[in-house]
DNA sequence: GGGCATTCGGTGAATCATCAACGACGTCTA
DNA sequence: TAGACGTCGTTGATGATTCACCGAATGCCC
């Protein structure tokens, strides 16, 4: 009952490894220089965006988890620590007494505030600026295809 | 002395996130399917990838880490757990009294060679398959340009 | 050889992520 | 309105990663 494998390419092993080291490098040196220079990993930057995108910069814990796309368990801890340093408080919910907000405090925004262009510009600097337009769409695009494919694909 | 900030057009945004996703979504699925199916972590998988590239099984500790570009310490850590597993052992070096071998084991051999088929299967399914060649070689382009430029820049 | 910096690897503490279980609440149905 | 069931969020235990540091061995330069 053997199954032929089929092995990859030297291409497409070569594609494959430069895309993972890719991201990885990226992510990374991302990282290191929000932490660097203001002070917040990517983790809470990826809450405070999501939080500054609202009006009232509030929102429902398992809504943020959904958002970032981690467990609701990884948000609670994490906004536990968020709460510690003075970026975010708690607020209960009014509506459902088992839900809770997450809403950014002052500190948490005059953070942001400070992060935010230093981190697009890094953006630019480290990946847009040496990809071109058409380049980038499909990359786009092949994103685009591939999660939906995901999202399909019953696990 | 205020700089204007260049944000990320709605199209730049987009691609970023997408791709951003895509890599997130793809690992978590791999190494998910690898513990499932195999019971080995996405880590200890190119562990033993690097130690079955060589004909005899066996690394040096920090060259190993310099493959999979890993903190020393981590792979110090990683070793230990794989150790206690039996699937690696430690070995000393002759020529480097500092230095250290690590050696895969049967077991750890026999883990992998059942691991790699599912594997590379599951990339093909949830990634290649999906991808055409043209696209895959921009992407294999672009990935190598980009983590030159992160190399070169002095960080 | 004697001193000194560097490299190799390991360790403990702190931080962070994941998993299973739980309490509290809401919703649906009979 | 009572019970069953699902949802929201938290918690504690367990693993994994990072950081700072250490000891041992090596290489280097005088």
């Amino acid at each position: 009952m053997e199954e032929k494998v089929r092995w990859l390419t030297p291409e497409e092993q070569q594609a494959w490894r430069s895309f993972l080291r890719l991201h990885d490098r990226l992510r990374g040196r991302l990282s290191r220089l929000l932490q660097a220079e203001s002070n917040v990993s990517a983790a809470d930057f990826g809450v405070l965006v999501e939080l500054t995108d609202t009006p009232d910069g509030r929102r429902r814990i398992l809504d943020l988890a959904r958002a970032l796309e981690w467990e609701k368990s990884r948000m609670s801890h994490h906004i536990g620590r968020m709460v510690k340093r003075g970026l975010v408080v708690r607020d209960e919910c009014a509506e459902d007494g088992r839900g809770a907000f997450v809403v950014i405090t002052d500190a948490g925004r005059a953070m942001i505030e400070a992060a935010a262009p230093r981190h697009v510009e890094a953006v630019r600097d480290l990946f847009l600026d040496h990809i071109t337009p058409a380049e980038l769409r499909t990359l786009a695009r092949v994103s685009e295809r591939v999660v939906e494919k995901l999202d399909e694909d019953p696990s």
